[in-house]
DNA sequence: CGCATCGTTGATTGAGGTCAAGGCTTGTGG
DNA sequence: CCACAAGCCTTGACCTCAATCAACGATGCG
């Protein structure tokens, strides 16, 4: 890992927050701020680690990471990926029950909020504290999805649906466009997220392109999901669990507008 | 539903929160006070339905829960029990990406906070929204044990595995014997859990009592759990994700001491 | 060039699903 | 008091989805 004092042109988070809730110019500010040191770190890279004591939030600004635990038989399960604007690890930032880790899947640059001053942020910031919540929720969301799918779906649902929900994800940050976006995992990896194995992944892969569901090319990583809405019906994906239909706001007074995109 | 005012005599939420963050006279007080109405249901009565815009925060009392979600094929997949001292629904009461269920799984008394109220309670007592904090990282922790016993586990280890963390859950709240507790699960629904059929769920829990792992008696729905050690050895359980080993405290000059049991 | 990583494919095996049937309760109504 | 139905548990027979084992090709890197 290195320190590295971004020059973060447009800012991912105001961006991010600002579809769901309205932000204050003060708390842009804050955000800005907090956005100002970063670290990088190296695929394959560990962020937190299993046993490591850490209290810190981070900010995701750029490249995939994943949670995940290790069993005890050296099996690996991925919890869940961690896409650009994405907020994590303060979770643990308050308590000490999680030994899970993450680790980075790409070059990955991260912005780390202390511990000590999240708590001072939140009080000071209600939107702020607003959007912790809201980041928290969502994370919830996206377990449950997980759980459904990988107890009620079998191999070619659990593809298709962990496929268009890294579509919709990456849409939410404009990382994707209308039906493709780039894919850095290797089957391994997504064995290890569905609780496949990499033979029958490799093989669900391969009845997904012979149905023309997708396209993948193993160089460049591109994916393409040729038919969104077939692939939603044959895997049953729903992707309301990721929408906000909502701006709440508990201080509208100092508000500022923000256009939706 | 019925309504009913109760005569709470020694607070669930008083003891439970109290063993993990030190609670002001004020707070307490506060507890007492949201605890004073409640809500029962019966068995198989839906508590939170999916559809249903729902925005309040709900505190267990008593009774067994689940919250659930139906897959398109007709298909249940619990995601987590909601057992006595458990908090619930707040995730959604701030935002609306939720749409999986509440289900009641035996009678079950509740006490609602309304929409309204949770802002100002947490504004007001730091602690208090401490405590949702904590209730959340903890119902995370349990959803990643769920992801792993879903995707890395078989049959026999993923049913050990979810009885000992059952059996943990309990002794927290004071509801389980040393090894043995009261689980009013059928197999049905044990296999809505775990991604197994109820066939299969039969076989498995039948080896787990011909181990010498369990005793179960159908009649009474008393689990007995022989030998911790060798079933948390068998199914890789690790009851550490559910421990809590400090005591966080943001105001320590007004909290007031409290016996760890 | 040699080695590691990743993707691919075939052959075999096994865990767990599905189908089907019967038994044991419990509750309900004649 | 008995008949019947509805749940739930149990067991056997069979089948299928996905794991495992094994091998090979491609790519990339020191």
């Amino acid at each position: 890992m290195s320190e590295n004092s971004g020059s973060t042109s447009t800012n991912i988070f105001v961006a991010k927050l600002s579809s769901y809730i309205d932000l204050s110019i003060e708390e842009h500010q804050v955000i800005e701020e907090l956005t100002q040191n970063s670290m990088a770190f190296d695929e394959g890279q560990d962020i937190i680690f299993e046993s490591e004591k850490n209290s810190s939030a981070y900010l995701l600004q750029s490249g995939w990471a994943i949670r995940y635990k290790i069993v005890p038989d050296g099996g690996r399960q991925i919890i869940s990926y961690l896409l650009p604007g994405d907020i994590f690890g303060f979770r643990e930032s308050l308590f000490e029950l999680s030994d899970d880790s993450v680790q980075a899947l790409t070059p990955v640059i991260v912005h780390c909020i202390p511990a000590e001053n999240i708590a001072e942020i939140c009080d000071s910031h209600t939107n702020l504290s607003l959007a912790f919540t809201w980041a928290r929720a969502r994370e919830q969301a996206i377990l449950t999805e997980h759980i459904v799918r990988l107890g009620r779906r079998n191999a070619y649902e659990r593809l298709g649906h962990l496929l268009l929900e890294l579509l919709h994800r990456l849409q939410l940050v404009e990382k994707a466009g209308n039906s493709d976006y780039f894919l850095p995992l290797t089957q391994e990896v997504l064995a290890d997220t569905l609780g496949l194995s990499i033979v029958h992944v490799n093989r669900t892969l391969r009845k997904l392109r012979n149905d023309l569901m997708i396209e993948l090319d193993p160089k460049t990583r591109r994916l393409r999901i040729l038919d969104v809405d077939a692939l939603s019906e044959a895997t049953g994906y729903d992707q309301s669990f990721l929408d906000q239909n909502e701006k709440p706001s508990r201080s509208p007074q100092d508000a500022i507008g923000f256009e939706e995109k």
